[in-house]
DNA sequence: CTGAAATACGTTAGTACTTACGTATTTTCT
DNA sequence: AGAAAATACGTAAGTACTAACGTATTTCAG
């Protein structure tokens, strides 16, 4: 599911979609054993069910709507005899809300639906469906206090504010070198052994023969790696490059790879390769702009499984 | 909030709201930003910048949403300036969307935005924002998997075919008496040290005093239990009185309720009353229709801090 | 090669909301 | 007591979809 790749940012479109799944499910199921109301009516008419005769404004309070959503739907209820319409007598601009006679007995008899909704969610979502409501109540609560768009206007403030640099190793960042290259691996493929020994010893594997690695910092966070690897004297393999998923899209891609192309230079490199994957799409598409070319087949004697992708450096090709 | 307390029933409602909140969250972020897209644009452009032109029902697949869905929000696309719509010459039906310049302009200038809002969400949700994700994407795959609705449908024909019975206490049922209580105990109040006491050694604290216990089957499962406690010769009290959440509505209750009422009179009791919490308005309900009478204030000498209510027996009255 | 089936997609009508607004009625202020 | 403010709620207009339909175009079957 492609909503899914874009995680935090299509929250909503996700939402939607599962409320629209589980609204469905719940009419098909009343539609079926002949029940004579529909999912959307359920918060009201339970509401009074539980509370009692109540006001417009009290069930819309309760249930999480406009006052005019209730008025709406009052009218259809009204219209399948569900509910009754009163005047408030102590206080004119009131409606008062009641079940009917037969509301109540049609609500009643749906007990064993009611049950059977439950139980069918369990079976169809196991463990998921508590796991799900326990993340909305959660959420609720958290947006309640500290609302989001707040908050991301207060992140947004922050990151143009903080300067994104390019530094070279150093052993403090190791631990980065590691975390950065693992949230990639993970999500997409799996680490390699080589992989991990590479990325457990850096110095050994990248800077002793002869390599450089350098990170992208946003102020206080380190949020991206890449690494230049010398495979024999003057060729060099572009690799490692890792950028946190949360701050995709400032540039520190480019920025990283731009350093290591300049390192490459620097160091009187004659061929700079690198390997990666065609699923990867937006950093291949990063490479060809920096000057990287697609090769028609595969390097010969790759070390990584995942590599169907190899691209050699040909500057203004 | 009241929907939480409808739980499975309700999920459709809350995974709405939820929704909602999340566009009008994004909306308000991209208007404080002068960004020029809207929140709902957000997958159908995502989705061309990443996988470059489409047709119409590519989109459409991708993003989870119907192909006159995406050709409405093309409409609004093209008259924004964001997307051209042209016809595939090699399939004279397809429609490519393309984004324009200025669109890829746009985008690319959005990405401290995106930043900003996955970190946002992180501040705002902390790892309750993770936890919906991967309750969302564990559901979206069962749903695929195991339609609810099918689901609910069995257990409805299920609970319809299984028999409703009450049945004494048995050695083997102790545990299901700690479990039906704990449930309701935990999710309003708290375990108290008589509770521990009692629900671990009901033929101690119940039985052994003269008191009974029942409890409800429906089929293999044990849904609820009941219990009459004899305070002092010809004296009961009515407690723990629990109903498996899942299975509420079957009628249980009543049932366990009158089998107490039964063995009461059975035993020639004189005095039945019982001691609850205003909260737990349904019980309260049903002890009002079996012929419990809300006395005025709660018992001298209770021994839950939690009772407010004190109901006495009185039929006919 | 031709007619039937499948597909791609726009359009229309309908639903479930929201926001904005208008009109009663009640509460508050002085 | 009388005016201003607050409230309760219905109505109108707008939004973001879906379902159903109609019309092209392509594919497939014989």
């Amino acid at each position: 599911m492609y909503l899914a790749s874009l995680g935090k940012l299509a929250l909503g479109s996700r939402l939607k979609a599962l409320s629209d799944h589980f609204y469905g499910a719940a009419d098909e199921v009343y539609r079926a054993l002949g029940a004579p109301i529909e999912s959307r009516w359920l918060p009201v008419l339970r509401y009074l069910w539980d509370a009692g005769p109540s006001t417009v404004t009290d069930v819309a309070m309760a249930i999480g709507q406009t006052h005019s959503a209730v008025s709406q739907l009052t009218d259809k209820l009204v219209r399948a005899g569900m509910v009754r319409r009163r005047r408030d007598p102590a206080d004119g601009r009131r409606t008062v809300l009641t079940l009917t006679a037969g509301a109540q007995d049609a609500l009643a008899g749906l007990g064993p639906t009611w049950c059977a909704v439950r139980r069918g969610v369990n079976v169809s979502l196991e463990e998921h469906a508590t796991h799900l409501l326990d993340a909305i109540a959660a959420c609720e609560r958290a947006l309640k206090e500290r609302p989001v768009a707040e908050a991301i206007l207060a992140e947004h403030a922050a990151i143009k504010a903080a300067p994104l640099e390019i530094v070279p190793y150093a052993p403090a960042l190791r631990e980065h070198f590691y975390r950065l290259n693992a949230q990639w691996l993970e999500r997409h493929f799996r680490i390699e052994d080589i992989d991990r020994a590479v990325l457990g010893e850096p110095e050994r594997y990248i800077l002793q023969p002869g390599g450089a690695i350098f990170f992208a910092r946003l102020g206080e966070d380190v949020i991206g790696t890449c690494a230049l690897l010398q495979e024999s004297p003057g060729v060099f393999e572009l690799t490692k490059m890792g950028v946190d998923e949360t701050f995709r899209g400032l540039g520190a891609g480019k920025r990283l790879l731009e350093a290591c192309i300049a390192e490459f230079r620097r160091r009187n490199g004659r061929t700079l390769f690198l390997e990666s994957n065609s699923r990867l799409q937006t950093a291949v598409r990063m490479y060809e702009k920096a000057g990287f070319v697609m090769q028609p087949s595969v390097r010969a004697g790759s070390h990584y499984e995942r590599a169907d992708v190899y691209m050699i450096y040909r500057p203004g090709a």
